[in-house]
DNA sequence: ATCGAAGGATTGTTGAACAATCCGTAGATT
DNA sequence: AATCTACGGATTGTTCAACAATCCTTCGAT
C-alpha cells in the first residue's frame, strides 16, 4: 500500500532546519491516520511484517511505532500474540467520560483569556458550518476542537496531552456511532449555549451545562454500544 | 553494573503462567528504579550502547525501553542527540500542580467508598509511622500513596495512570528538595485534616483543604527551585 | 576572533538470524 | 465421541552487525 515518503526531500536550497520527523514517527502518524479514518477497525490485528512491507520500512521501526501507539492506548499489545486495534468496552467508555468530566468541567470553571474563549467560539462556528454543509466528518472534528479548546483554556501542556489522547480514543470508537448522520448536529445547540455562558463570564453555569452535556452524551454512546 | 535477571527462572514445576515481563519492560523498570532512587540525576545523558552493555541487552531493546520512558516524560528525546533524564523547569512544576489540582480536587469532591476512604487513612498512618521513624524516603512514599489514594477514589484506570505519571515526575524532581529532612513531615497535619474531613463526609471542605495544600506545596517547591 | 572543514562518536534504521511462544491440526488415548 | 498430546507453521521477542545521517569537537585557515 501507500508508502510514507511524504516529507519533501531535504533538497538543496533551504538551510532552515525543519526537523523532519523520524521514520518511526511517520509510521505512527500514518497508522494514526488510518485509525482515525476507520481503515483499521477496532479489534483488527496488526502484523509487524505486513505493515513493515506495506510501508517499506524495517520491522524494528514498526515496532517502535507500535510502542508509541500503545502508550496512547490506540492499540493493545498482547505479549507474544501481537498488537490489535484497541476496542473500547462499556467500562472504557465510562472511564473516558470520567476523565472528560474531571478535566473539561474543571477547565471550564477556571475560564480563560479572551483569545482562549475566542477559540472555543471558533470551534462552535466551525461546527455550524459543517452542519450546514452536511459534512459529518467535519462535524465530528469540530466537536473535538470545541472540547479541546475548552481544556486549552487551562494552558496546561500535560492536560492538553491527556485530552488529546482521550479524544483520539473516542474517535476510534465513533466509527460505529457516526452511522447516525445527526449524531453531532444534535449537540450543536448545547455547544452554542455552553459557549454563550462562557462568553458571558458565567463560568459555573457553563460548567453545569457542560457537565449535563457530558452525562447525556455518555448515555447516548452507551446506548449505541449496547445495540 | 547490575544485570536485570531478577525474575525467577521459568523453572520446572509451576504450570501457572506468571506472565514474565519482556526484557524491554524490565529494562524500563530498572531505569525507573534508578530514576526514582536518584542514581540518575536530571539532565544526565543516557547513552544507548552504555546502558545496553551495563544491563546485558541489545541496543534495540534499550531503545524500546526509552520509548516507554519518554512517553511517561521521565526522559526526553533530543533527535539525533540522545535521551536525557527529564529535568523540570519552573513551568513544568506549575503544570504538574495544575494537573494535580484538576484531578485530585475533583476526585475529592466525588468522594469514595468506605474501602477507598480507608486506603486514604492508611496512607496517612503510613506517613506518621515514617515520620516517627525519621525515614524521609518512606515519608515521601507515604505522601505519594496519600495523593494516589485520593485519586483512586474515582476508580478510573485512566486517571490513575495520569496521576501515577505525574507523581513519578515529581519524585524525579524531589531529589533536590528532600535535602530538607522536614519536607514531608511539614505536611502531615494537612494530610490528617484532609483525611478527617473526608471521613466525616465533608467533601467540599476536604477539597478546599486539599486545594490550599496544593497551592502551598507548589509555592514551597517553586521556592526550593529558585534557590 | 570568526569561520569552515575534517574526525570521531552516537543515534537512526536496516536486514537477517534465531529463540520463545502461540495457535491450529492431526493423532493417539480413554 | 470427546479429550489430551505432540507436532508444525507462523509471529513475536531479541540479538547482532552493519551503514547512513547527524551532531559535537577540534583543528586549521582566513
Amino acid at each position: 500500500m501507500a508508502t510514507i515518503d511524504s516529507a519533501p526531500a531535504p533538497a538543496s536550497a533551504g538551510r532552515l532546519r525543519v526537523a523532519v520527523p523520524s521514520v518511526a514517527e511517520r509510521v505512527a502518524q500514518e497508522l494514526r491516520r488510518q485509525l482515525a479514518e476507520g481503515t483499521l477497525i477496532p479489534g483488527a490485528r496488526l502484523t509487524e511484517s505486513t505493515i513493515a512491507e506495506d510501508l517499506g520500512v524495517s520491522r524494528n521501526t514498526v515496532r517502535e511505532a507500535f510502542a508509541e501507539l500503545a502508550s496512547e492506548r490506540l492499540v493493545v499489545r498482547h505479549p507474544n500474540r501481537g498488537v490489535f486495534v484497541a476496542s473500547l468496552g462499556a467500562e472504557d467508555i465510562h472511564d473516558v467520560y470520567t476523565v472528560r468530566r474531571f478535566i473539561e468541567v474543571s477547565a471550564m470553571r477556571g475560564g480563560g483569556s479572551p483569545e482562549d474563549v475566542a477559540a472555543v467560539r471558533a470551534a462552535v462556528e466551525e461546527g455550524k458550518r459543517a452542519a450546514a454543509a452536511g459534512d459529518d466528518e467535519a462535524g465530528g472534528t469540530a466537536n473535538q476542537h470545541f472540547h479541546g479548546a475548552i481544556v486549552a483554556m487551562a494552558r496546561s501542556p500535560r492536560l492538553n496531552t491527556v485530552m488529546a489522547q482521550v479524544l483520539a480514543e473516542m474517535r476510534l470508537f465513533f466509527h460505529k456511532a457516526t452511522a447516525d448522520a445527526l449524531f453531532y448536529q444534535r449537540y450543536l445547540p448545547d455547544n452554542e449555549a455552553i459557549c454563550e455562558a462562557l462568553e458571558a463570564g458565567e463560568l459555573d453555569r457553563a460548567a453545569d451545562l457542560l457537565l449535563a452535556y457530558l452525562d447525556r452524551s455518555e448515555d447516548n454512546l452507551a446506548a449505541v454500544h449496547g445495540e
